[in-house]
RNA sequence: GGCAAGGUAGCUCAGUUGGUCAGAGCAUGCGGUUCAUACCCGCAGUGUCGAGAGUUCAAAUCUCCCCCUUGCUACCA
């Protein structure tokens, strides 16, 4: 019988910062799926990487004065490095300015070429020469780009283009076809949203080197470079060495894991060039939720980040691998919270499963001299764990497998939480002292034989402690390497362990944490990092102010001025505009016969009823422009400050009508 | 406003196709035990399953409407 493969991969992580809490939990995750395949016998392959190229990259690059090879070079590294902290065992590390990589990736473009599929198109957008970057119409604020204020310009520029929309009905028709290509379910359901909301276009996949020169060249024109997805999607198979690897012909197709927020890419752009190309298709794309810190997500400008590293330090691999994988329900958000962490630590892991290693130890060392003892006749009470033992483990299996993590670690813990229970109704003292030798031996041969089935389910979740407990328990296996074990055997029959064999005296290895200390010294911790983050935020905020004051306006003469009619009037009536979120509906009396309509966004800030009877100053002659269909005349003046406005007013009462100049 | 996902014990969440589904863990209270990492075991709760209406012999589970939260999206002359 031929041996199933299984080949799972991260995002590769885009290398402008550096790693955080969300890539350690990607890639936490799909170790700990390759692992768990591994178990099952199968032979596996895992890729992860850095995504190297881009705009964005060249310019902080360029910020520091550096090339942008030595700068990705470097951020690439911290992620290299991070992973063995987290017992990750990648068989590949795919940064996409390897130059094998870029030869492949310019083999599919030509592939792709070749099939009709990327034509040359005009592309029209505006463009901040500062930004460096195009806005649609709809991004810009008064015309003016939203970062500088100045006036971008509109550019005509030549692109390729991937014909993507004609693939649509194909992918809408897969997706229904195979219900587990996305998961979990949500997550297929807002594919399917985005298939037939049918915003979907063809993909704009090239910038002209004249703008972007760190990128992949085009195979059929070197004046352009390939942009995004192209080069970075692509490394799921390039670094299997498509279209003739071995590895290729073994693994294709695999799966995915990402977070949900490149759904689209993974399950719209992706598919599409796999389809193109004539390749089969990923088998399923695994989305992941956010990680957030008090139900804010986390964010380094305010200062409430999980540093991986610190978390290792302070926790251990295991411990932290542990935590994220039992208390974040994959696929929905999560929170990161100490005080949860510490008590996933004490109680599941020292209280129920480190105490029980350590009370069933000691009691071998003290009975039996710490050899494993020959079980006798099992009474119903021991049936009863020996079937227990399947099932948790099966059900662990099922569920591991489907990517329910939590789930699956909470169907072992009925394990152990058994075997603790076990403990107490067979008391192994009580039986000592009476001299019932038979019964204790059986007892205690029940017990480490289960804790052995337990540590190696665990193996994929805590690799470094599930390799301790083993060893404890006199199984042969070096740090590092896999259990020469499957948890298909270890569900079919209740052995495993041997009689006779010497087990470990006594056993430590998820020491309690003091919590209230450890709490002190992460709340000080953050505390002291989130001062830092508001200090720097105020300096960007007071570098960013100034500029904006630099960039405001060149002069405009005073009849330019003159020609706005600006006058005072009283808001009349008021009401939030129908189908709409932020806009007022005002009409505001200038002394002009009759009230004027005047459309405004201040929905937010104020009440409809509270803004009734109030002065408001105005533009009057602006040009009306109709809004969510209806029409507005002129432009209520307010004052903004971090995104919130207040309406301007004459500090006494004026006449409706009275002019401003 | 549109689309999507959610609202179940103090907290974090399970509840597949409607009928032991009113649950688990943590936290709380009381009791037991001593092999053990002041650990483990037992018992005890508390819930109008967001609100209302409907379908049904029967609904957390289906339908309708409403409220709230989150995400994406539209509107800010």
């Amino acid at each position: 019988m031929e041996t199933k493969t299984f080949y799972i991969t991260t995002p590769i992580y885009y290398v402008n910062a550096n790693p955080h809490l969300g890539h350690a939990y990607s890639t936490v995750v799909c170790d700990a799926l390759a692992r768990f395949h591994k178990l099952r016998g199968e032979d596996v392959r895992f890729l992860t990487g850095t995504d190297e190229h881009g705009d964005k990259i060249a310019k902080s690059a360029a910020k520091q004065g550096r090339s942008p090879q030595e700068f990705v070079d470097e951020i690439s590294s911290h992620f290299r490095n991070l992973w063995p902290k987290l017992d990750i065992q990648n068989d590949y590390f795919m940064r996409t300015t390897n130059p094998e990589h870029v030869r492949l990736v310019q083999k599919f473009l030509q592939k792709v070429y070749d099939n009709g599929d990327i034509y040359f198109g005009e592309f029209g957008g505006h463009y901040c020469t500062g930004c460096e970057r195009f806005y649609t119409e709809k991004e810009l604020v008064n015309g003016l780009c939203p970062q500088h204020l100045t006036k971008p310009e509109y550019i005509k520029e030549k692109n390729y283009f991937f014909r993507m929309s004609r693939y649509m009905p194909w992918l809408r028709q897969y997706v229904l076809d195979h219900p587990d290509f996305v998961r979990p379910d949500r997550y297929r359901s807002e594919l399917l949203g985005l298939i037939d909301s049918g915003g979907l276009e063809d993909l704009c996949i090239s910038r002209p080197k004249s703008r972007l020169s760190w990128g992949i060249e085009l195979p059929f024109d070197r004046d352009y470079v390939t942009y995004v997805w192209f080069d970075a999607l692509l490394n799921y198979i390039t670094a299997l060495g498509w279209p003739d690897g071995p590895d290729y012909k073994k693994y294709w197709p695999g799966e995915h894991l990402v977070a949900k927020d490149i759904l689209k890419p993974h399950g719209v752009f992706w598919p599409c060039m796999l389809h193109s190309a004539g390749l089969p298709v990923y088998q399923h794309l695994n989305v992941h939720g956010y990680w957030l810190m008090r139900d804010t997500k986390m964010s380094k400008s305010l200062g409430n980040v999980v540093h991986p590293e610190r978390m290792i330090e302070l926790f251990g691999s295991d411990a932290f691998r542990y935590f994220m994988l039992a208390e974040m329900h994959f696929g929905s958000d999560a929170n990161f919270n100490y005080d949860a962490l510490i008590t996933r630590i004490n109680s599941d892991l020292a209280n129920d499963l480190g105490n029980l290693f350590s009370r069933v130890l000691t009691m071998t060392a003290k009975y039996e001299d710490s050899v494993v003892p020959q079980p006798r006749d099992k009474t119903e009470e021991d049936r009863a764990i020996t079937d227990l033992c399947s099932t948790a483990l099966r059900n662990f299996s099922d569920l591991f497998g489907n990517v329910h993590f939590a789930r699956a670690i909470d169907a072992l813990w009925e394990l152990v939480r058994a075997l603790n229970k076990y403990v107490d109704t067979q008391a192994p003292w009580a039986l000592a002292k009476e001299g019932k030798t038979e019964r204790l031996k059986t007892v205690l041969y029940v017990l480490l034989a289960s804790m052995r089935k337990v540590a190696l389910a665990l193996w994929p979740v805590m690799p470094h402690a599930a390799t301790l407990m083993l060893q404890q328990l006199g199984e042969e296996i070096k740090e590092g390497e896999k259990p020469n074990l499957t948890i298909d055997d270890e569900i079919a029959c209740f052995g495993g362990l041997y009689p006779g064999t010497k087990v470990a005296p006594s056993s430590n290895i998820f020491p309690r944490i003091d919590t209230k200390a450890m709490l002190e010294l992460l709340e000080k911790e953050s505390k002291a990092e989130m001062e830092k983050a508001a200090a720097a935020k105020k300096v960007a905020e007071g570098a960013a102010d100034a500029k904006k004051d630099e960039a405001v306006l060149p002069n405009v003469t005073f009849d330019q001025f003159k020609a706005c009619d600006l006058r005072v009037g009283t808001v009349k009536v008021c009401e939030k505009l129908p189908k709409s979120d932020r806009i007022l509906r005002l009409m505001i009396d200038f002394a002009e016969g009759q009230p004027r309509q005047i459309l405004s966004g201040l929905a937010e800030f104020y009440k409809p009823e509270e803004l009734v009877g109030r002065q408001v100053i105005a533009v009057l002659n602006l040009e009306p422009r109709k809004i969510r269909g209806a029409m507005s005349n002129g432009m209520v003046l307010t004052a903004e400050k971090d995104g919130k406005l207040t309406l301007i007013a004459p500090s006494v009462p004026m006449p409706d009508g009275s002019r401003i100049g």
